[in-house]
DNA sequence: CGACAAGTTGAAAATGATCAACATCAGTGG
DNA sequence: CCACTGATGTTGATCATTTTCAACTTGTCG
């Protein structure tokens, strides 16, 4: 049976405020609707200006902003346990698009609520602002990623941040693991054409380094793939409960 | 006299929590020792476990990541008001560097003040949540623009983001402002070369859009620029606070 | 089967990087 | 007062990476 106690998010903020029984009540009632949402309509618009936020129950989501001129950029990829659209609900107006992936579920909070529970319990506060912390730390590194490493770098260090972070909530190995996403995505979330994408999969797949295909990536040689990309992966560690209980 | 109902920070947060008498000494409580670092000199280092954040007090500085092969990233500009190091002290490690442009004044926080105010205050907690998740909207923009804009609408985008956060305290107009930076903090910053910084900066001179030259940014047609750069200041804006008194 | 999304490949073009040289200016010490 | 130095800015020539355009393949689903 789940409960609150093994739900994605406790988990996560768990790593780093040990939650008291009262704390957890607390994070219970937050969870209100639980909706399902089908892949590639759009949770959040751009510009819209939100009232609810949620949390990820189970699926890929990806946030994104597009231009004018039709471009996007992937900003990032959300699994469950992830806050969606907090944001947005924090500044009054939604800055970016969240795209399911595929099918998902999600929990419904309402911003009210989520305040509320604060002035109640400010070691949730706390827990959160880490929360959001970490998502910012990753959102930095993508900015490295993409302002820094060429095309292959780029490829590399992705796949393999998306590596550990699955295997945190037990979805992959350093074997590999399986992965929705279409050259589509990694080309809108690297910054490349969709053309160059192949190319450079390609390249790391005939340099015996890594191999996606039909769902799933394949580590043929993981340290090469760390030493490529330079990979260090101090920015999404969970170095333990910062707050006791 | 500077007092602490005129500080920067308090400025910054009361567009977002208004706080009370109470909060205002709490926070008052939380300012310590006022330090002095020159231009140049690592204020944080990469890889450091840090004990203090700061809040800038004077002058600007950047925060950056360098990577082995010593390229570096810039990843943020921080102006008086702004926290430095607080998402190193909560993740407990710090993955990036802060130098200062020039020399700055910055006070020191000592983290576990920060989480015992947090418990005295929870609306404080709330307020530095949303200081939080603003400057991840200023990240995001920064990937956006990296990602998937050419070089002149970067430099475009990069500069009349800075023009309006100065001019949010008063330290520039749409005529132009006084910036500090070099030719390699814009190329470090924007993920080029210092020599295609220069080219690019004689293209939008030549285009009559902008001059950039003996530490002066002057927007010579600021509409031409916006529309270039695909300018949406949204992100920026201060959209009165969530929470009342 | 037909339609559509996703993946694959080649050739040409564009964008930005690298290398190298030189200019300008402020500070420093003889 | 001047030569020297280092940081910053400027420009040209060449090279590498990545994009764009176009065609074609593969697989899936009705």
């Amino acid at each position: 049976m789940r409960t609150i106690k093994n739900s994605p998010l406790t988990r996560k903020l768990s790593n780093f405020v040990a939650l008291t029984e009262v704390e957890l009540a607390v994070l219970a009632r937050l969870h209100k609707r639980r909706r399902t949402f089908e892949a590639g309509r759009d949770l959040v618009h751009q510009g819209q200006s939100e009232q609810a936020a949620y949390i990820l129950a189970s699926g890929w989501v990806c946030s994104y902003k597009t231009q004018t001129d039709g471009s996007r950029q992937i900003v990032d990829f959300q699994i469950p346990g992830d806050f969606l659209g907090l944001r947005s609900v924090l500044l009054h107006t939604s800055d970016h698009s969240i795209e399911p992936i595929m099918e998902i579920q999600a929990i419904e909070v309402v911003v009210d609520d989520l305040l509320e529970a604060f002035a109640q319990t400010p070691r949730l506060a706390t827990a959160i602002l880490w929360a959001v912390s970490r998502d910012e730390a990753m959102v930095v590194e993508h900015l490295v990623n993409i302002g820094r490493r060429d095309a292959g770098e780029r490829m590399a260090h992705f796949l393999l941040e998306l590596g550990v972070r699955l295997t945190q909530v037990g979805m992959a190995t350093k074997m590999g693991y399986t992965c929705p996403l279409t050259q589509y995505h990694l080309a809108d979330t690297l910054g490349l054409s969709a053309v160059h994408v192949n190319r450079v999969l390609r390249q790391l797949r005939e340099k015996g380094l890594l191999t996606f295909q039909s769902g799933q990536v394949v580590f043929d040689d993981y340290d090469g793939l760390v030493t490529l990309a330079g990979f260090d992966p101090t920015y999404l560690d969970q170095a333990g409960p910062l707050l006791k209980q």
